[in-house]
DNA sequence: GAAATAAAGTGAATAATCCTCACATTTGTG
DNA sequence: CACAAATGTGAGGATTATTCACTTTATTTC
């Protein structure tokens, strides 16, 4: 079980890698083109240019290969969480970057239509819910290592509870931003943003 | 097209009516124990006591059952949300609704663990997760109209928009809550009510 | 560098499952 | 009661995911 989107053959060749990555650009481009739901294994394949047995070398079931382009959103994303919280010097500057993390969070879906329909489709299935969470929940430690040296005297518990629901938050409101037209998906998303930062405000607070 | 959930025929009849909800109870127990993907179309035919065609008699396909459960879930919580705004007074009423609100919401889903599973899969397919925002939309300016009163000076465009997001995070956050264990799931909605307040006073103030 | 082992590739055949449709039965109406 | 409208029926057609027995290619061993 160490492929993580699923349980099979993990490609150790480099033939068998670059036939993988094949297999999820041409996932990819359907899912853009159709929906993932029309998406059928054998045009997969078949634009692909493997054999339909090949699909099944390197993923348990069709679920798995959406699970697997999911989940390279989510590094994405949490690579670009990272990045923004890296090194915070006061509650002033966590603000700030909380800010910058929505912009790029909502920019991402929108200058990649490709990504949007890839994340738009994470709900449509239980696994990809549970991944969904286990995301929200990894990314919401890395936001509470960011941010408790700013607050020493806050509960942690509450601290915790409020890194992972805004997490969770943050990508409701993207999703929802993303899936209206974009004047109104930008109003939705500023209002979150003040959202989030008085949530950050209270946090700090007293 | 009567029937929004799909269009087939609409039953008229006792007996037809009757058939209709014995489909959806079979429907909703199936979901409960396995999850709607695992649901076959055979099995809820069997366990409603019908034919396979009179399921497809009143539901174009499979993804309808699914929406009407949904939909009905989503009337419960609209008439409560309706019942918890009605007559609202000052500006404190209103946080005192909105509390009491996101109780309720969050306590349907508890003590009704079958609505719970309704709702989870509520997720799993296009058209339901434009239902979904088509819902929030609704609940939204439900919301907006019942607090536009206390807010005569705050632009209208904003208090739209704060209420459409505050309707789909609410159902994020309770959603986000009951997957997780009590516990927990009891913090994180407390979380959440404070986000909410705070939003609110935010939109009365000045 | 030949033999042995492991990894990767293949696609016709199978299995699962949704959904239809031509016909039977029941209910309502003049 | 005769006729129309509504409802009920389930074997079977159609689609599509997945398997698996076998071949081919790569890597390791001696």
């Amino acid at each position: 079980m160490t492929n993580p989107a699923g349980s099979r053959r993990q490609p150790t060749q480099a033939r068998a890698r670059e036939r993988v990555e094949r297999i999820l650009t041409a996932a990819t481009e359907l899912i853009a083109e159709t929906g993932s739901d029309a998406v059928r294994m054998t045009e997969v394949a078949e634009r692909a240019g493997v054999p339909i047995g090949s699909l099944y070398q390197y993923f348990p079931d069709k679920a798995a290969i959406l699970r697997m382009l999911a989940m390279r959103v989510m590094e994405r994303v949490r690579d670009a969480l990272k990045q923004n919280l890296d090194g915070i010097g006061s509650a002033a500057d966590a603000l700030a970057r909380v800010d910058a993390i929505m912009i790029g969070y909502y920019g991402l879906f929108l200058t990649e239509p490709v990504t949007r329909d890839i994340w738009s489709a994470t709900q449509s299935d239980k696994a990809l819910q549970e991944l969904d969470i286990a995301d929200s929940r990894e990314n919401g430690r890395i936001f509470f290592s960011a941010l408790k040296h700013l607050v020493p005297r806050r509960e942690h518990a509450r601290l915790q509870a409020a890194s992972f629901l805004l997490m969770q938050l943050s990508g409701a409101a993207v999703r929802l931003a993303i899936a209206v037209d974009r004047e109104e998906g930008d109003r939705l998303v500023e209002e979150y943003r003040l959202i989030m930062r008085r949530e950050l405000e209270s946090l700090f607070d007293k």
